[in-house]
DNA sequence: ACACACTGTTTATGAAATAAACAGAAGTAG
DNA sequence: CTACTTCTGTTTATTTCATAAACAGTGTGT
């Protein structure tokens, strides 16, 4: 009973798996929970995430807004069910090529493309794995791909997981210039240009040598895209595992999740200003040390400066 | 002078590089944006990222909602400060190895751990790279670990990025459980162990083959942490990759973002009800092969139970 | 002294989610 | 065929927010 009731699918979840009640009586719907999703689809990739209300997607449809909730229990459940018809199913295009590498690879790229075409879902909360039928076809094609390696099933989810993780990331940040680019009217392009310059006039390199560094050397300039480099390392990284396995290797040992000292947590008074006292002389630290480099940085100019004249 | 305006500090960013007007005359002030940040930090790490109203931070305080306008221009400045604030700098433990390898997977762990500390800063809208003071320190950190590595500038920013996205992901994952926990009262375990179940009782072998697997491999009630294999295929890829640069292989070339055809962003009608048919075909694919495979599977049972009875 | 800059407060406005009561439509049972 | 029931979309009202605008009191520089 408690068992049942425990594992009951919750609302919005059930609507996704299309459970839904189709009533005999009464006078005939003009609306559907379809098209109540697709008008709010609309508005978001038109206007960003924002630009849904409860409001705006009755009015797109020409109706009042209180009429949704004959179809959507709630707004939340409208959100989860966008989700769900942004996210579709993975094309078969990743099928193609042989090798779960390039498959891999493919369903990487789709991913991002999907955060592309649709950023205002990268911008939703993330309530644990949504077990809906379009994410879960997504997850079951990436372990589908990796059951042609020796990984086993928690490997596999694993690394199904990073590349997930990976793409996500990818649309976060693109997702980032895109949302600048609609508050602002300027174009994503400019948003770079524009941060990269404000890199530039506020990172100095007696503070931040390795960050200085690299801007000088133009990487916020640049247009390739860091995370094509950076999924093709993940894949290399659980090519090289596979080899070892093949090659007789032991597994990873399962390792546990990271914790944080529940004392923390509790919230004492005593512990959080400690804390906040760490915080204060980590700042100091960091002031001194960069006057440090500053005058080191004097020093050797002025031991230099009369070499030169001289 | 378009130059000067274009590389003005936004409002916030200014504010957190500390970047403040001190007034001279007036009634002497009796909040600071630092309490303020406190507090609305301390509610967040509380109750979530949804209990910080701007009347909630100013209740805490003692004041009225408006007080805190004169301190912080509005509130998504004031979302910025706390990121900054709970970011903190990155800790000495990761100076303490050797090598970049270790080095870099005690950033990860401490970024992860920072999350699990304030998962509310995973819930807040990411504007590109926010130039903030912490926040150039972490990534300064990043690069100065990976500059004993042959990588050159841009792939060590790619290499940053991708262990800071999956710590960024772990988190993601975990702070929808604890958000989760925080609205149903359970346990995050508890919150697992239900969700388990959920995709035990609705995912089925012939639509979904290898999740279902996996699912029967236990790997949804397995309390092994997938991020920590992720991370170590990362470090395993970039340690790969940089031995092969010194077997004087070649680098990555330089891949270019992703795109989406323009034509799809453009919103036309014609494209859009070719998608929406594309989604509904794929949708009665997924059924027609479900039933098909649930065919043959009652196929050859049919086949198989006469010669068991004979 | 006195104007003015600055403080925190009060009041008001508008957007949003959603609860509750409603009038009318369309089936179904008698 | 009538009356009851169920279901529809609408209306109205409440609550929670962010924030604009006007305000009254408080120090400081001139």
């Amino acid at each position: 009973m408690s068992d049942a009731e425990a594992t009951e699918l919750p609302r919005g979840i059930a609507l996704a798996w299309g459970v839904a009640a189709n009533p005999q009586r009464g006078p005939k719907r003009e609306m559907s929970v379809e098209r109540i999703v697709d008008a709010a689809v609309e508005l978001a990739d038109a206007d960003g995430i924002g630009a849904v209300s409860m409001a705006a997607v009755a009015a797109r449809l020409g109706f009042t807004p209180m009429s949704l909730y004959r179809y959507v229990s709630a707004k939340e459940d409208l959100l989860l069910l966008m989700q769900e018809q942004a996210m579709g199913i993975p094309p078969e295009s990743h099928r193609e090529p042989d090798g779960w590498r390039d498959r891999l690879r493919i369903l990487f790229e789709e991913q991002v493309l999907l955060y592309l075409r649709h950023p205002w879902m990268l911008s939703l909360p993330i309530t644990g794995s949504p077990i809906t039928p379009n994410s879960s076809a997504w997850l079951d094609a990436s372990l589908a791909v990796l059951e042609e390696t020796p990984l086993n099933a928690e490997e596999r989810l694993a690394a199904a997981l990073a590349v997930t993780g990976h793409a996500r990331w990818c649309g976060i940040v693109q997702a980032g210039y895109t949302e600048q680019a609609r508050g602002t009217g300027l174009s994503p392009e400019e948003i770079a240009v524009r941060e990269a310059a404000l890199y530039d006039r506020v990172i100095e390199a007696e503070e931040f040598p390795a960050l200085r560094h690299a801007i000088d050397q133009a990487v916020f300039a640049s247009t390739a895209d860091p995370f094509r480099f950076g999924v093709e390392r993940i894949l290399d990284g659980v090519s090289s595992y596979i080899d070892g396995l093949d090659a007789g290797g032991h597994r990873d040992r399962p390792q546990e999740w990271l914790e944080i000292d529940p004392a923390e947590l509790a919230g004492d008074r005593r512990v959080k200003d400690a804390q906040k006292a760490v915080r204060e002389a980590e700042k100091a630290l960091r002031a001194a040390r960069k006057l440090e480099r500053q005058a080191l940085k004097d020093a050797h100019e002025r031991l230099a400066r009369p070499r030169k004249i001289g």
